[in-house]
This record gives structure tokens, sequence and C-alpha cells, in this order.
DNA sequence: GCTACATTTCGTCAGATAACGAAATATAGT
DNA sequence: ACTATATTTCGTTATCTGACGAAATGTAGC
């Protein structure tokens, strides 16, 4: 294992978007749509997001009907993967984006969204 | 204490040049000359990634003579700060390329080099 | 104040990144 | 098979980043 695969580990989390949607996803499991509505981007966008995070193994996928659900891996391999996960707990909290995304996420319906 | 702000902490760590500097700072306070010494790059370049480690409070400087040393900043104020300087100290150990950054840590001469 | 040396700042350039819309793919129901 | 919906992939564009060398700044000793 060589320091350019911890680094994309580290590049995972420099972004804003990704930081929030990792925050929502400990509150529950969400769609693409959810997540597009939430951050208010283009679905493109948003998708490559996810694929970024999830090529690291921070986030998983699984298929749900036509919806693709994506939820935060709790059993990482790699040491550096483990320690940011975990720390990803305690952070960011008290953040104002943040908070107002995770009650999004409460009131937020995958229905309503994508009709 | 914006989004942003945070941002900016993962961004200092999304980089090799800078993780081997702060993985070579845990075995001792290094100056300039040192560090560019042991990363092969311009003086420039090394100077650059460090103003970017210290503007986020990760490293601090201190003078001695015409030589600017670096230092691990143990009492940062951010929590996110705080939470990524602990598991800096556990990560990273097993990577040959930080193994080998060490070695020369402890071999370096900033007499010799800095002629 | 001149000289030597260490470091920072500046200007430039090539490559990476995040955004978008459009086109392609996948799935469910008719 | 056709349609509608959800997501991914692709091509493009503007901005960010990391690299360098050259010039500027700071410091110590003569």
């Amino acid at each position: 294992m060589n320091l350019g695969v911890k680094v994309k580990i580290f590049k995972a989390l420099s972004d804003p978007s990704r930081l929030r949607i990792l925050k929502m996803l400990q509150v529950r499991s969400l769609c693409v749509c959810e997540i597009t509505e939430i951050l208010g981007l283009a679905t493109s966008t948003v998708s490559n997001h996810l694929s970024i995070l999830r090529d690291v193994g921070f986030i998983a996928e699984y298929k749900e009907g036509k919806w693709v659900n994506y939820k935060i891996n709790n059993n990482p391999t790699d040491p550096v993967l483990g320690s940011l996960n975990s720390i990803m707990h305690a952070i960011l909290n008290d953040i104002e984006d943040i908070q107002r995304d995770k009650k999004m996420v409460y009131t937020v319906d995958r229905i309503a969204i994508c009709r």
C-alpha cells in the first residue's frame, strides 16, 4: 500500500459537498435524488461525488428498485479510512450547514422529489 | 465557524508532500532546507507547502538564527484540527515512503546541506 | 553597509478538479 | 416492447493546484 492511495482518501474529504454527504448519511441511507435535492447541485455532479466517496471506501451502495441508495461503510479495511470514519462522527456537528442538511434528511421525501 | 474553514484543513492533508512533512515533524523539528533535502523539491515549493500547513494550524514556526524551524502544533484550538492531529500519529507508519523519510530525518544535517 | 546564506514571494505553466447539460444505461410498470 | 423514472457516463469549461525559477526579504557575521 503506497502513499498515493492514502492521499486519495484525504482528497475524498477535501470538498464541502462530500463532507456534507457523509454527515447526511450518518442520519440514514439516502438515494441520489434525495442527496441532490439537499445539496442543490446537478444530479451528474452528485453522482460523481458519490463515486469518489465509494471508490475510496467511505460509503457503499445498494439497489432498491429504481433507486440507488448510499450508506456509510462501517467496516472499512484500510486503517486510515477507519480512523477518519471514526472522527467523522465526532466533528462538524456544530457547523450550521451540516445541521441544516441533517434536518432536511428527516423531512426529505424521495417520492415527492423524484416524480 | 463555517464549513469552508474546515474543508481547508482537510485540503491541507490532501497532498503527499504535506503528509510526508507532517510525519517527518513527528520525529523532530526541522528547518526548511532539511525538509527540502528529504522531499527533493524546490525550496519555494516546500516553503509553500509549509505555509499551507501553518495557515490552518497543523504546524508552527520559530526562528533560530538564519534558520526557520517548523514543528507540530500540539495544542490546536480547532476540534477538527485536534482530531486529525491525533490520528496522524497512529496512521501512515507502515508506508514505505514515510519510513524512509523518517530515517533520513535522523541522518540529515542542516550544516552540510545549507552550505 | 557589504556579503553570504535561508527563506518567502511572485509570475508562469501544466495538470487536476468540480461544475453543467446531454446522451447513455438501468429498472419498474404498462 | 414501450414509457417513465433514476442514475451514470461523457464532453466541455472555468477555476484550483503544485511545480519551477527568479526576484525579493530577512538574518548573521565581517
